[in-house]
RNA sequence: CGGGGUGUAGCACAGUCCGGUAGUGUACCUGGUUUGGGACCAGGGGGUCCCAGGUUCGAAUCCUGGCGCCCCGACCA
């Protein structure tokens, strides 16, 4: 780890997966752009996944599971859709390896068992699934269905960062499919807001609820809302998606029902999903030169003990208190580790906590065990003080709370000082390569500007913000008129 | 697929120009001393030097041809 975090992108890039690497998450595998995530990676993801899907319970949303595999023809019925993904799908065209005569030992695909239809690994399940909701749905009552998947996807990209964008990746996508357009509106905007408040209240991420623009849109989609998040390096990050599909997924695949007045219509459709992508988001945006800062609403481990003694006698005597500590936290609800290994010294495991971001560190030694005090730290700020045992109790969850709100107040002052509005063109692009982060200025709505501006600058409209006050303007690149700002970035 | 870099021990690298049979740090193992911020000393184990071919008495090093990986770009709901 660097002394302090890179600016220039090229090194961050590097400080990134050397982090990743380091705080044990996930290293690049043997497989082309894909990654293996580690246990302590994963632990993260499970806690992310918990969150969500109480989220989506509470939303009255249930699980499924759709196959893997989605014929071709199933795949290209949505003209949009199929086209958007496919220049990077994955496909299946053989079921059967055989001995290859030429190469003793080795194996070769048997030209004769190939597919009469080749299996497009999933990018995303829109075909499968409503090709599937067709034979659920033959009236109004069978409606709304809201159903999420937890599921991976393969998207064959040319370049590969670890959690950010991988050829597999895992994810949840929510599909549902309702009698109006007006209540599938409501679904989309509700969902988009279930993300935020994840964003916001777990990762201690802000984020901007917005609008894609005709350009940055779903294919397929009618709509597409995104909640955006910045990056330490200044750049943006799409944390979400939240799609109204309007009805074109429900004609592609012809999935109707008769109404309450006896009409045969199609259905209303959205989706939404939020990817382990959100792991490199939560890295990216907390993180320090001393390794990861993690939430406490996602910490798998709130608090580590880490005994310092000399003797075998203080190590029982301090290890008996600890577990004595430890076992009245855990029946608060936290999740302690008691780090009694023998084999590191209390320096070494500081610094490895530290770089795994547990947010509170518990020390103790021959001298708290005396005057029956402890040593307490916190990780975002690196502030250590020394307490009473008897006052743990009351200590640890105020003290959890406060960091949880410090991290995200710290994002959102950070987020807010790289957000700057401009009204120039010169100054547009000063902006995006002096300071980087959100630029925040009027656009005529025309994807031929939209295009322009991103071959000039590299920076893409990353949303129209919901909260975008109406106010006239000109278009920062054609002088058009324009009727409210909307954000630009460079983007991951 | 373009531009740049790189391939030598688990990891990070030196050695390559100028050919002589491989080294440093770290990690690992053993013993001892240590332990309130990444310990120290001593000893030890571990490498087809990316692959193939060539030159040479002799190749990590020189020549030819492959391949991999990293960063940048193209691509990326």
């Amino acid at each position: 780890m660097g002394k302090e975090i890179p600016t220039r992108h090229e090194d961050y890039s590097l400080w990134y997966n050397e982090l990743v690497k380091k705080a044990d998450l996930a290293e690049h595998s043997e497989v082309r752009g894909c990654m293996v995530i580690k246990p302590y990676g994963y632990s993260i993801w499970e806690k992310m996944q918990q969150a969500l899907d109480k989220m989506f319970k509470d939303t009255g949303h249930v699980n499924a599971y759709f196959p893997l595999f989605v014929p071709k023809s199933l795949f290209e019925a949505e003209e949009k859709n199929a086209e958007g993904f496919a220049k990077e799908c994955a496909i299946v065209t053989h079921y059967r390896l055989k001995n290859d005569l030429q190469n003793p030992g080795k194996l070769m695909v048997d030209p004769e068992a190939k597919l009469e239809e080749e299996l497009v690994v999933r990018p995303t399940s829109e075909a499968i699934i409503w090709s599937t909701y067709k034979k659920w749905v033959q009236s109004y009552r069978d409606l709304p269905l809201l159903i999420n998947q937890w599921a991976n996807v393969v998207r064959w990209e040319m370049r590969t960062r670890l959690f950010l964008r991988t050829s597999e990746f895992l994810w949840q996508e929510g599909h549902t499919a309702h009698v109006s357009a007006e209540e599938a509106v409501n679904e989309t905007l509700q969902m988009l807001n279930v993300y935020a408040d994840f964003a916001e209240n777990f990762m201690a991420l802000p984020v901007i609820r917005g609008k894609k623009s005709d350009g940055e849109r779903f294919p397929g989609a009618v709509d597409t809302y995104c909640i955006e998040a910045m990056m330490q390096d200044g750049k943006a990050l799409q944390a979400g998606t939240s799609h109204f599909l309007g009805q074109n997924f429900a004609k592609a695949f012809g999935v109707q029902f008769t109404s309450k007045e006896g009409k045969l219509e199609h259905v209303w459709g959205t989706s939404w999903g939020v990817s382990t992508r959100l792991m490199g988001a939560l890295i990216m945006a907390h993180s320090d030169d001393d390794g990861l800062v993690l939430p406490p609403k996602l910490a798998p481990i709130h608090v580590v003990i880490v005994p310092i003694y000399k003797t075998a006698d203080e190590q029982k005597n301090i290890a008996a208190r600890a577990d004595q500590i430890a076992a009245g936290l855990r029946k608060q609800g936290y999740s302690v580790k008691f780090d009694n290994r023998d084999t590191y010294k209390p320096g070494f495991k500081f610094a490895e906590w530290e770089l795994k971001g547990v947010p509170i560190r518990i020390a103790m030694g021959p001298r708290d065990l005396e005057n029956d005090t402890v040593e307490i730290a916190r990780r975002d700020t690196k502030e250590k003080k020394t307490i009473r045992i008897g006052e743990l109790d009351a200590t640890i969850p105020a003290l959890l709370s406060d960091i949880q709100e410090n991290i995200y107040q710290r994002s959102k002052k950070f987020r807010d000082e790289k957000t700057t509005p401009v009204s120039t063109w010169e100054e547009f692009k000063h902006v995006l390569d002096d300071k980087g982060g959100f630029v925040s200025a009027h656009w005529d709505g025309t994807i031929e500007t939209e295009i322009a501006i991103k071959e000039v600058t590299k920076a893409t409209i990353r949303c129209i913000p919901l909260d975008a006050k109406e106010e006239a303007g000109k278009c920062i690149f054609s002088g058009k008129p324009s009727p409210r700002r909307v954000l630009f970035a460079r983007a991951y």
